[in-house]
RNA sequence: GGGUAGGUAGCGAAGUGGUUAAACGCAUCAGACUGUAAAUCUGACGGCUCAGGCCUUCGGAGGUUCGAAUCCUUCCCUACCCA
């Protein structure tokens, strides 16, 4: 333990919504650098999305900054809790997961993680360790220390309840059996999205009832998408994606609108508090051209997923497509090796466009060019004598060669 | 078990026998404007097409009809009330 107390708060303290409760959390950072004995954080994931995104990369970097303190990270899989599904934020039952895809899905989130966290520092174990033997004795012993009412008071649920939605039984036990995880590894801190609040609680609680130390709960903002409207998620495809392309992940940021770009330094990027401080200064500074800071953004989360020369072609390669209006440097290849095809239909077998009536109207709404001139005609032939530039809508082009 | 209200395109939601490939909103895509911003505006938004049409869709399966998302039968699913 290097750091003191009030280092490792001020790491912590960062970007975070809520500590339930501060005290206990000082408390047990004193207790571990007096001991010497690292904390136990926990961070459960859930093994129903199979890719990780900027949002998820929230908890993962502050669990990260952990790490750093030199506490130790464990990583919960919950393969047998994925199988219920996870009813926060959600109107509806999630469709279950066989246990076999929850496992499955748990070993790719842990390979994504490792990207953000110190992969010899963190633990992972999966729940259906402690889950899967609990019989139904042991399952009435637990549900006994809960009340109907204490798992109803849960907003979704009364929210579901007051809109006539459906709520399976399996899903009142959701929290019980996140909770009883926190039981089952000694956490001292859970960490979770502000989502998770009553879920991390039930843990608090679960570890109270069985007579032990109960755990901190630390909550993460959520991260709005890049629509700057909903929180981030896969299904809402407003999301920037870990392992993206990079050139994806930079100019998915610059869509980002303008006052989202503190949070997102504040949450997707590990800058320091100082570093923090400068950011802001600059942003409020009337002269700066709030572009060139979200380019500095986007250069922060691509080289934290990749390094500073993939960011700086990064930045490059954006400029010269959507600044200066240019043709990117590189461009897939595909080699024309038919005469006199109908465009749209070229458009549709190199999978620039779904059906021929998308391309059709592609072509109709003027967003096809080929060579830089936009092409009117929807009938239009290619007639394959020399090679070309195609563009597709704003982002997509092709190199089309001739055979 | 009884009763009531429902299941429509990615989502929400109109439509209750015929110009209905199905209003409208959101999302999405393209264009304009830009900083690929955001906001705004315009357009598109099932598929095939020899452009004349053709094919597939309104929980599932049958049926009535010249014609069905709309009527009938049956099955499946959901919520609410009663027990």
């Amino acid at each position: 333990m290097n750091y003191s107390l009030n280092e490792q708060m001020d790491v912590l303290k960062k970007g975070t919504v809520e500590i339930i409760p501060e005290e206990e959390l000082v408390r047990k950072i004193e207790k571990s650098i007096k001991q010497n004995k690292p904390l136990n954080i926990k961070l459960g994931c859930d093994p129903s999305v199979p890719d990780l995104h900027i949002g998820h990369s929230v908890v993962l970097n502050k669990l990260r900054e952990f790490q750093d303190l030199g506490h130790t990270a464990i990583l919960i899989v919950g393969d047998f809790t994925g199988m219920i599904g996870d009813p926060s934020g959600k109107k509806k039952t999630r469709p279950q997961l066989t246990f076999e895809e929850t496992k499955e899905n748990g070993k790719s989130y842990f390979e994504q993680a490792s990207v953000i966290l110190d992969r010899d520092k963190t633990k992972i174990v999966y729940n259906s360790e402690w889950l899967s033997k609990l019989d139904l004795h042991a399952l009435l012993g637990i549900l006994g220390k809960f009340t109907v009412q204490r798992i109803l008071e849960r907003d979704d649920f009364t929210n579901r309840l007051k809109e006539h939605q459906e709520i399976s039984m399996h899903e009142l036990l959701y929290p019980i059996m996140q909770g009883y995880d926190s039981y089952a590894i000694d956490a001292d801190v859970e960490l979770g999205g502000t989502d998770q609040k009553f879920n991390n609680l039930v843990g608090r609680d679960m570890q109270k009832r069985f007579g032990k130390d109960p755990q901190v709960v630390m909550l993460m903002p959520l991260l709005e998408g890049t629509d700057g409207n909903e929180k981030m998620s896969k299904s809402l495809n407003n999301y920037i994606g870990i392992s993206e392309d990079p050139k994806d992940i930079f100019g998915k940021t610059m869509s980002i609108p303008d006052i989202l770009i503190y949070k997102y330094f504040t949450l997707a990027t590990r800058l320091s508090p100082s570093e923090l401080a400068d950011v802001k200064k600059t942003l409020e500074n009337p002269d700066t051209n709030p572009r060139d800071i979200k380019r500095r953004l986007g250069f922060e989360i691509v080289k934290l997923y990749y390094d500073e020369k993939t960011a700086n072609e990064a930045i490059s390669g954006f400029d010269k497509i959507f600044i200066k209006k240019e043709i990117p440097d590189e461009i897939p290849e595909y080699t024309l090796d038919e005469k006199n095809i109908k465009l749209t239909a070229f458009i549709v077998k190199t999978g620039m466009a779904e059906s021929n009536a998308a391309a059709r109207r592609l072509i109709e709404q003027g967003g096809v060019s080929m060579d830089g001139e936009k092409i009117e005609d929807v009938n239009y032939i290619v007639a394959g004598d020399s090679g070309f530039v195609l563009k597709v809508g704003k982002r997509k082009f092709l190199k089309v060669k001739i055979y």
